[in-house]
DNA sequence: TCACAGTAGTTAACAGTGTTAACTTACGAA
DNA sequence: TTCGTAAGTTAACACTGTTAACTACTGTGA
């Protein structure tokens, strides 16, 4: 798992991805990567410790591409937090629809799987959040968002973001549904769930 | 799938579950379950048609089990829409964390898996949803809640919901961030997002 | 009472899985 | 020319889901 992958290592990541994007992660196995690369299936331990690595490596790229596709949102709309926060929202449903096999590897995986994920890695993948925590803020400091605390805020709007990509990917969305209007209807939920509330508010009683 | 399950395969379900909730789901195999109930493996194939089938009473079990404790929601907030779509989503969420290995089954299978899922058992798993929806409904004749269409709207919350619920169970929500705190974070964003918003409303462009 | 059918279980086997140990082969330096 | 190392191989182990073939038991009709 070095930082620049070597160049067997750079094919076995693209034949791995390629292979979940064409058969799932269910029918993917050690051997038919190697079978698909033209070497022995022990070859791959020689450049991933084991089929975890192997993920975890393509989780690291993932979260990787995710934060170059957000960043370019953010700084897109540097001065206009709802906007912002707008685009960030689809930016982050449209690369799940983009790249599965990406987002299942990232984000879908059995738990089991993900707790040996190591503790250095979330740092990176926490970056993404914080683009969303970082427009939250701005969005308050400006009056135009009502939050308590940004970094919980920015968790919940991405779980609403998350659950959004998953239903889809999994197809349980009821078919009758047109896919952009669920995607619309999730986020314009979720950004009207943070905006302020100035006036004397309807009867939302807290439990 | 008999709608109701013989005595072993009763045994077996069970058993199913225990395993699940105790190992997990990449380490449960049908020798394992065989060996627990104290039969040979080849014994649940003459119960169950292969794997997947068992896996599907499962989530028709547990779909039975969510529409019961959600169903008992509905009936107890029956004049109060606002207050029971609150309930209803602290209830779901509150099934997904009380009963891991049942929402695991039912909504976190991969794709592949899910794919079998009959057709027939999707419209016992949308009532789940209809209790929503008509929660949406009830609060929009009462001019409490605004949506444009209560079928999507009712999709769009559940997604909340089901990404409230599964970074939660994957553990990958922020260590530093308390539970409650998200999850109320989660409920109040959804639940704000689906109220009417009367006056001339803040900039939130339409894209 | 005896033969038979059906039920409920078994063992053995197949093809596939992740992973490891032991072996080969090629290449560059002393 | 020898030696060490790097990069690959094959064979094997202990698993997996699943099927075919077989056994034991139970109840019924003659």
């Amino acid at each position: 798992m070095p930082d620049r992958p070597t160049d067997l290592q750079r094919v076995i990541l693209d034949a791995t991805r390629n292979l979940l994007a064409r058969n799932g992660y269910t029918n993917l196995s050690m051997r038919k990567i190697a079978k698909k690369i033209g070497y022995s299936a022990t070859t791959i331990y020689l450049h991933f410790e084991n089929k975890d690595a192997l993920f975890h490596a393509l989780i690291d790229e993932g979260m990787h591409r995710l934060y170059e596709s957000l960043y370019s949102v953010h700084t897109q709309y540097s001065d206009a937090p709802v906007e912002r926060l707008r685009a960030l929202c689809r930016q982050y449903i449209q690369f799940g629809l983009d790249e599965p096999e990406y987002y299942e590897v990232m984000f879908m995986l059995h738990p089991e799987h993900m707790e040996r994920y190591p503790a250095a890695k979330y740092r990176r993948a926490r970056r993404n959040l914080d683009l969303f925590a970082q427009a939250l803020e701005d969005g308050v400091t400006e009056g135009v968002m009502a939050v308590q605390n940004s970094r919980v805020a920015a968790s919940s709007t991405w779980a609403a973001l998350h659950g959004t990509v998953t239903l889809l990917i999994a197809q349980r969305v009821d078919a009758r549904i047109d896919h952009e209007a669920f995607i619309t209807a999730a986020i314009d939920q979720a950004l009207y769930g943070l905006l302020p509330r100035t006036h004397a508010d309807p009867a939302v009683p807290k439990t």
